[in-house]
DNA sequence: CTCGCCGATGTGAACGTACACATCGCGACC
DNA sequence: GGTCGCGATGTGTACGTTCACATCGGCGAG
């Protein structure tokens, strides 16, 4: 239809089946299956000719006829807040590297707003796909609510919360790292030092709070309440810019590289130097965090290492070991030059 | 096993069956069927009883079994280059979105290198889950070949790049986009403006290339060979220190926002102001773009529209519709702050 | 030499759904 | 009033694979 007329062509009709090359190989069906599956009972004389019409045919086998008979789908679902976010993203794509690897395809979505029925509706679109497993990168509180009343039947493993829901938790340590950031600058001299939050139902959002807060407290500092954003450079832009009205304070750690970039276009503009004035660190170790002006001090986490093990745990308890490394993975904190003593 | 024992409950057996429901609701099991898909000769009555039966039982209907009797498998596959960047992260997220409204679901995967073996292997990973139309986000000269070699019999599109398959392409204009960019250069007066590229086999870096060299010679301006990157913040700002050794120019278009924040980050090295001494225009228009020191001016270009348009189109042809939009997008020139008069 | 066992292979059934066709009842048309 | 048509529903079958079990030949032990 497409471009030469092929007459005689008798129209693609169906792919090759299982049968179909058993027929070429001169053995029963059962005998390729077996080849698929790695059966160890095979003859190699045998296996050698279904292996070459396989090839000549150019089978492939039909997941959906395998996962039907099976019941096994061989998808893990994700379900995401933020895909487009470098954090979920690097994590994301270790996961699905790992997963590839291991035989296990992805199915992706992400929920559109924060909204439980939004979060419930990306559940259902996971599980009408019959995934074996599930990853959430949707660290807002309300997923647990949902994959509790969802009554999801799955191993799940949920990435970048903390504390809530040990068992089926794997993260990196926020507090730690929001801890190492605040001591930092502490150890430089500041004692009025803001802290500017992502939203209040992100979960880790709550976590860098809390590592900040406790930090501060243990110096014996003024603790101040944080200012609640969205993640967004421009949300620093102008939380920058009303705070800086009253410069009492000297530093400043935000929650994250996005925000914190904000937060310094807003200190340019007011004439402050970072980190002369003001010194700021901020969260997650994005690569362009190097390039800023002046270039960030903050807290490296890291992404793929826990997608890559979130799929590991998930495959090992789906073949039903239960023991499994939970602990933390360790932030780092890089210092660059956004941070300096107290003027 | 993991909490309270529960010793009558007779052991989680299976999902429920459409024959389950079609007991329960006291119909066949074909009608339940024709409830699922929307048949129009069902009695209102008879329509009810089956949806509080599917609702009772918590029936789902078993996608792998619908794909095997209708050998459609409902998934549309993405075959990416770099799913952590911006751009395509943007798309990936609008094309998901598109798709799951559609009643589709997404498999994407990532190559792991710009190499024929790398392409092929992850056609071939998505060629097994009989994906029903093929989405390319791997702008690279290789992927055409590798395409046409697996004669994938499926319809597919690819994005951001131009030119080679018009047929099969929807992109952002980026020769436009380029244009734009280099001619608001030469407008503020510079006549000694360098390139920095992406990488040579991405098509897109490719296009802005010939742009950028097209505006110039429509200009009478002496054209100079662009430097080949990476797409990174690092290569920018190493290229950067390089070329500033020699300021024989006064103003340069760089590839992606990325790289133009590094080679800011090695202007102020260098001690270059920018606008004053050096004029810089980025392409993508990243989020962070308006927060860079100083703001940059760039080009911007709707990726979740192409990824919308690449769902649609791809729809529309597995329904038959032939006709469809092949209209380039066209990107738009941001102006703020890192463009000025040459000196 | 015969029995039993094991490796190698084959046969029947089942997974859950959609399609093609069959059936049934009812109103309309001549 | 019988038949035709159509709306509403039911029955058989196929999709491609794996699992459980059957079969068959050969080889070693008694």
């Amino acid at each position: 239809m497409t471009d030469t007329e092929r007459p005689a062509e008798p129209e693609r009709v169906r792919a090759p089946n299982i049968r179909d090359v058993a027929r070429v190989a001169g053995v029963s069906y059962q005998t390729v299956s077996r080849v698929l599956n790695d059966s160890p009972s095979i003859r190699p004389e045998t296996l050698q000719r279904v292996r070459e019409a396989i090839d000549e045919l150019g089978y492939r086998p039909n997941q959906a006829a395998r996962a039907l008979v099976t019941s096994r789908s061989r998808t893990i679902g994700v379900l995401a807040a933020q895909t487009v976010h470098y954090g979920p993203a690097t994590s994301i794509q270790a996961i699905e590297s790992a997963a590839r690897e291991a035989g296990y395809r992805l199915s992706i979505t992400n929920i559109s707003s924060s909204e439980y029925a939004s979060i419930k509706s990306g559940l259902d679109y996971l599980m009408s796909q019959s995934i074996e497993a599930l990853i959430v990168i949707a660290p807002q509180v309300r997923v647990f609510e949902a994959i509790n009343d969802l009554q999801i039947g799955v191993p799940f493993v949920t990435l970048e919360a903390t504390g809530l829901n040990t068992s089926h938790s794997l993260w990196v340590d926020q507090v730690m790292g929001a801890r190492m950031a605040t001591r930092h600058l502490i150890e430089l001299g500041h004692t009025e030092i803001m802290h500017i939050s992502g939203p209040q139902d992100w979960i880790e959002a709550e976590a860098r709070m809390q590592g900040f807060l406790r930090e501060l407290s243990d110096a014996d500092l003024r603790t101040r309440a944080p200012i609640l954003g969205d993640w967004t450079a421009s949300f620093g832009y102008y939380a920058g810019l009303e705070l800086l009205r009253y410069r009492d304070f000297t530093a400043v750690f935000v929650g994250n590289d996005q925000m914190a970039l904000g937060f310094m276009h807003a200190c340019r503009e007011m004439g402050l130097s970072v980190p002369g004035d003001m010194s700021i660190v901020g969260f997650d170790d994005i690569p362009e965090a190097a390039h800023y002006a002046p270039p960030l001090t903050t807290v490296r986490q890291n992404f793929a290492e826990i997608g890559r093990r979130a799929v590991a745990l998930l495959l090992g308890e789906l073949r039903g070991e239960v023991e499994m490394n939970h602990d933390p993975v360790q932030p780092e904190l890089i210092i660059r030059q956004s941070t300096g003593r107290r003027p």
